[in-house]
This record gives structure tokens, sequence and C-alpha cells, in this order.
DNA sequence: AGCACGCCGACT
DNA sequence: GTCGGCGTGCTC
């Protein structure tokens, strides 16, 4: 009887995207077990190819002369079951390769990590923990969530929250503080132990709200603040720990790992947190990776996290889905979103999606009853009042336009703590409004975004250049036109000589700032990179949204929803927050604190106009006659229109076209299927470029799946 | 990707 | 009559 083993090859070609059989020699029976790197040959001996095991069965598929396997690289199995078919799903998904999916889930060889692991004592295992209630919705309501693996859109809480460090966590128990890893095994179960033997463990509390009644003691540790989000996804994933399954978590970016790792290690002992992000060595991948696989684990990160090998999943949670980070900037260009749905589907783990302002995407779950709604629960929301234009108070108040209220108020703040004031980022399109209406304007030819390429001159559209010679609102019929926004800087400036003798602090992509202390001080940053402070700051001013929502494009309220409630909640709980210059039903969301609301209003627009995420989309690209014939092997699973082909104007092989193709959700597998089908149709056969150039000619036809940009320029 | 198989022009 | 052009197809 032969062994066979099927292996999936590590090449990105579409055409070998599916298993091969392999014999495997006697002398590698033992080291050949699913998951491991092998060596194999393909077509012919002299070629190897790299590849991992995905099982190891007594009789494959293939009736032809099996190829033996070359070589079994090492022995540590990195390709974990879970692992493998949540890549080929999420390939499927998006008529793209596994292996491209593969090389973000598995992190290249590192010897020394599997030489660590391999030596580690396969007897040790993490002492029991015991997790903390979850605290700001209703009792029990999340960990029941967590327990049944249910799934919910949950609103986040909406403020700063001090962890007071539980015994047995990493930064409550003082033996666990100087160990760094699982690897120092004996020393670490010994403080985990405490833990599980503890059956009253001081809970975390909202603060200053709910701690203000028991303020941490002198004796206990200090409490740590984190955002509210990273709290309640920390003590949630807590949960499952307890019940000793994993959970996974990605966060948009670094500094979302690094808040949310705070709040876990106040909740959970260090070896039960397993962190995952972008600037990570190699060798810290392939540790993390083997770590995640070995016990019940919290495994946090950015993107990829998604793909870590937890054992025993039992939740997985996305803080902030609508942020465009989550965008995977590789083949097969796969959300982070998605992700989650497919391995919660496969897995039957609980879901969890954390946000202030919802996703138009989450509303669609949401209104499928596919997701439940969790809001917290007597919990202070942010005090927003919106302002729309009024005659603003003297000097820097009356350019910005901020009204004397919330002008008096921020001034009243900066005497006792640290006020927020959030601008646009600088070329933060600058764009032309209805100097009467505030109504964006628009080309009358094209519909694109009128700019002015300096002060005076004739609108200009910034889409097809045509001059807007004696433009006209064509919502209130005014003649005149306005710039919105300036510069950040300049705002810090004006904010210096408007607050004599108060420290100002300026926060932006280029002078980033984790965190500032609570004292009276003026902070002026960039949306998104809003300092933290322990407790909150006193009052948040939001200035420049008019210049925000000038932007074009598909999920601009969105964003801007999101740059709002995020500098809002980093205020003290019910802070007062000045929403400047903006009115409707944007400013009634916020007021009420709502962020639901427009999530369902956009997203009924998005079903009237067949837009993402109430279709999908699939954008063809490549030779006109490769694209045309996909649209015709398509047939009648698309809906609507299909846009195009059109010439694309600057790509670097001349005649190339695009194809935008909306289909509903129910086609997704077929239509996905049926362009994976074309994609390798058209690969077998090579292009040569025109005039005898033997370069390489970009493949005929490119497929991706659920790419919203190319209708922010429609 | 590579590499072999396969069917038409100028050569010993 | 063959050597070799690169179009087409396959890789366990």
């Amino acid at each position: 009887m032969t062994t066979v083993a099927r292996v999936v090859l590590d090449s990105p070609l579409p055409q070998l995207d599916r298993l091969f059989d392999y014999r495997v020699p006697a002398e590698l029976e033992d080291d050949c077990v699913p998951g491991v790197r092998v060596k194999v040959p393909l077509r012919t001996g002299a070629r190897m190819s790299d590849a991992y095991v995905v099982e190891v069965v007594s009789e494959g598929d293939w009736p032809g002369e099996l190829s033996p396997i070359e070589q079994v690289v090492s022995p540590v199995p990195v390709l974990a079951p879970e692992i493998w078919t949540l890549a080929r799903a999420v390939a499927d998904r998006a008529a793209g390769v596994a292996s491209d999916v593969l090389r973000l889930a598995v992190p290249p060889r590192q010897v020394r990590a599997e030489k660590a692991w391999l030596a580690r004592d396969p007897e040790w295992s993490p002492a029991p923990v015991s997790a903390p209630p979850v605290a700001g919705y209703g009792e029990g309501v999340l960990e029941a969530r967590v327990a049944d693996h249910g799934r919910a859109a949950v609103a986040a809480v909406p403020h700063p929250v001090a962890l007071v460090p539980t015994p047995g966590s990493a930064t409550g128990s003082a033996t666990a503080s100087g160990s760094e890893s699982a690897s120092e095994s004996e020393s670490v179960s010994g403080s985990g132990a405490v833990a599980g033997s503890e059956s009253a463990a001081p809970t975390p509390t909202s603060a200053p709200s709910a701690s203000a009644e028991r303020p941490p003691t002198a004796a206990g540790p200090e409490p740590v603040w984190v955002p509210g989000w990273a709290a309640t996804i920390a003590q949630a994933a807590a949960h499952a720990v307890a019940a000793e399954q994993s959970a996974v978590v990605a966060v948009p970016d670094f500094r979302d790992v690094t808040d949310l790792e705070r709040a876990l290690l106040a909740v959970l002992p260090a070896e039960r947190v397993v962190r995952f992000d972008a600037k990570q060595t190699n060798g810290a991948r392939a540790k993390a990776l083997l770590q995640a696989r070995s016990h019940a684990v919290v495994a946090i990160g950015n993107r990829t996290a998604m793909y870590a090998p937890a054992a025993d999943l039992g939740l997985i949670a996305v803080w902030d889905d609508g942020d465009a980070s989550f965008v995977e900037p590789r083949a097969p260009y796969v959300h982070t979103r998605d992700v989650a749905l497919v391995r919660a589907a496969q897995s039957g783990a609980g879901l969890l999606f954390v946000s202030h302002a919802r996703s138009t995407d989450v509303q669609r779950l949401v209104e499928l009853h596919w997701l439940d709604e969790v809001a917290p629960h007597r919990v202070p929301t942010p005090k927003v009042i919106p302002t729309v234009q009024q005659a603003g108070a003297e000097g820097f108040a009356a350019q910005a336009r901020i009204p004397s209220t919330a002008w008096r108020a921020a001034r009243e703040a900066s005497q006792h703590g640290p006020v927020l004031v959030q601008v646009a980022s600088p070329g933060f399109g600058t764009g032309l409004v209805c100097a009467q209406c505030g109504e964006r304007a628009h080309c009358r030819i094209c519909g694109g975004p009128l700019g002015q390429p300096h002060r005076g001159a004739t609108p200009q559209c910034r889409f097809c250049g045509a001059l807007a010679v004696g433009f006209r609102c064509p919502t209130c019929g005014n003649g005149t036109v306005k710039a919105v926004g300036q510069g950040a800087q300049r705002t810090a400036d004006e904010l210096g000589r408007a607050f004599p003798g108060t420290r100002i602090v300026v926060a932006d992509g280029s002078r980033p700032l984790d965190e500032v202390p609570a004292r009276p001080s003026v902070v002026v940053a960039t949306r998104g990179a809003e300092p933290d402070v322990p407790g909150g700051y006193a009052c948040v001013l939001l200035l420049d949204g008019e210049r925000m929502l000038a932007r074009e494009g598909l999920r601009v309220q969105e964003d801007v929803l999101r740059f709002w409630t995020g500098a809002a909640a980093k205020g003290a709980p019910g802070a007062e927050v000045y929403l400047v210059g903006i009115g409707g039903r944007l400013a009634t969301a916020m007021a009420l604190w709502r962020l639901d609301g427009p999530a369902h209003d956009e997203l009924v627009d998005r079903r009237a106009l067949h837009f993402p995420p109430a279709v999908r989309v699939a954008t063809l690209t490549g030779t006109d006659d490769a694209v045309t014939a996909a649209v015709e092997a398509l047939g009648d699973a698309t809906v609507g229109d299909v846009l195009g082909p059109v010439p694309v104007p600057d790509d670097p092989s001349p005649g190339t076209v695009r194809a935008i193709v909306r289909f509903p959700y129910a086609h997704g597998a077929e239509v996905a299927a049926t362009l994976k089908a074309e994609v390798i149709r058209r690969s077998s056969t090579r292009r040569v470029l025109p005039g005898g150039n033997r370069r390489r000619a970009a493949p005929a036809l490119r497929v991706r799946l659920d790419d919203a940009e190319p209708f922010t320029e429609v």
C-alpha cells in the first residue's frame, strides 16, 4: 500500500491552483504530516516546487503514476488544516489563487522559531484563567454571545476606560512582570495559577463614571487607560479563553494593536496573548504562529491576524471594520471583514463587529438578521453639539466659523484639561461649495468636483478640466462659490495666538503622538492621529467637517462619521463635542449618538443605485476579447448593466480595457467560479507584446472582486 | 513559470 | 529530405 500526500503548490499560477498527489517515500513517512513544507518535482524531475502537505491518504484520485515527494523541508506543521480550508474558501470567493492567500497566512520559514517550538515541553499547558465581566453592556449580554458563539454588530463604549488589572493578568501579577513569553513555561504557569484559584477577581470598571465609587487603592495595581472598544473586546475575548477557546481579533492599524494588547494584558496572562503586526520580524511572526496553535489564546493584529491558526476558535472580533486599512493590498485583495465572515461560517465561532459608526456592509448583515445589534447599556455618550454656520466670535473663531458657544466652552475647558481640535489632513480634498447653501459644486459636463487653481480663479473641474464659467448652484441658484477648509498647521498657529499661555500640541501623520498627559492644553490633530488622554479630553472640537464631506467617493459619509466618532470617543465620559459647521441628518445622528441611522439611509441609496454593498462587483481588466468573452461567459449571473468595457487610459500595455460587472450575493460562487475558469483559460496561452518584443506581457485577463474604487469615479 | 510536443520555412 | 521557428498545453 502506498502513502499519498496531497499538496498545494506554492505557485501563483491559477492553472496550478488545485491539489496534486505525490507518493511518500518510506523514509519520509514519519515527517510527512499535514501542514509541513515539502519540495516536490513538477513536470520534470529537475524542477522543484515548494508545497504544503494538505492531507496524507492511502489512495489519491490521480490515476497516473505518482512522483515522489523530494524532501520534507521541516517537520513543523505550519499550515493548520483550518487555515488551509479558510484560504481555499477565501480564494474561491475572490476568484483568486489559494497560494496567494497562504502567503498572507503563513510567514516565510524561520528555522530558529521552529527549533524553539520543537524543543518545547509538549506536556506544558497554561493555567486556567477566569474572565472579568464585560463592562458597559447589559449584565451578561456579551458574555452570552461569546458562550453561544453569537454574531453581533456591537456599538462601542464611546469613552476611555480604566482597567484595573486582574490578579494573574500580565500587568496585574507581580511575578509575571518580567516574563516575556510562553517559552519560559515554568515561571509563567506559576503566575497564571493565581487567576484560576481566585474566585472574586476585582472587576475592571468604566471610569470615571463607574470607578469613581471604587478608586484604585494605593496598594493595588495601577489602572490601565484604554479606549472603550479595546476594554470590551479584551473582556469578551477573556471569556473565550476562560472556556479554553481561542479568539482572533483584527484591528486597522498599529496603534490599535498596542491599545488592545494593553487591555488584554490587564485581564489575561502574557502567554494567552499572541500579537501579529506588520512591523514584526519574520522570526517573531513565525513564533507567534506556532504559539497561537498550541493552546487557547487571543491572537491580535492587523489584516493578517484574521488568518492566525488559533487553537479551538471560539470568537472572532473586528474593530472598526469600515477602516480602509482592512482592504488587503495584495492579491486576491480580500477585505478582512470578508475573511472574518468566511472564517466564522467555517468554524462556527462567534463574531463581533465592534465600532462607533456602523459600516454599510455590517448594516446590510444586520438588516438580513445575520447579525444582532448590541449597544452599551447606561453608558454616557459624548454630548455632541452641532453648530451650523453662524456668526463666529472674534479673530480666529470667526475665520474658522467656530460659534461663540463652542469657542467659550473650549476656552473654559482648556483651563482644567486637554482640549482636542480635530482638523482635516493637509491636502484633504479642498473643494468648492455653493457660498449660499453649502452644496458641493459639480461640473456640468461630467459631474466631477470643481476646484480652484488659485484664489479668485474661474472654477474648474478636477476630473475633465472644463471651466465652469457662469456657475449656478443647481440647488439654490446662487452664482458664487467658496473654498472650504484650511491647513492643519495654520489651525494650530491661529489657535496658539488665540489661546495665549496655553500649551498647543500638534499631532499628525508626520508628527505622530500616541498619548498626551491629562493636563490643560490644546491638542490639534488631523483625523485619525488624535493622541489618547488618560481619562479622556475635557472637550472636543470637530473642525473641517464640511471640507471632509466635500471629498468625492462612495464611502465619504461613512468615513467622516468614523473620523468624528473616533475623536468624540476620546473625550471623557459625557464630554462636550462641538461639531462645527454641520447640520442635517449627520449632525442629528451624532447628537443622538445613533450611528446606525446613516448606515441604513446610505444602504437604501446604494440599493437604489445598485452600488456595493447592496450588490457585489467584479472588475475585469485585460485585452478586449478576453474581457468581452468573460462578460459573455457570466451570462445572466449578473444584475443590471455591465459597465464597459472601456479603454483604461494610462495602462502600461496599450489596448487594455476594463469592465465592471455587478451581481447579487446569491450568484457569488457561480460568478467567481466562472471568472476563475476564464482566467485559467486565458493564462494557458502566453502573450507576446507586439513588435516582436520578448518581454512578458500582462495577463490577458485580470479579475478583482469587490473593489469599490472604480465606483468612486463613476 | 518553464518545458515538451507539434506542425511549416530555408538549409547541409 | 531534415533543423528549428515558437503557438499550444500540461504539470501529480
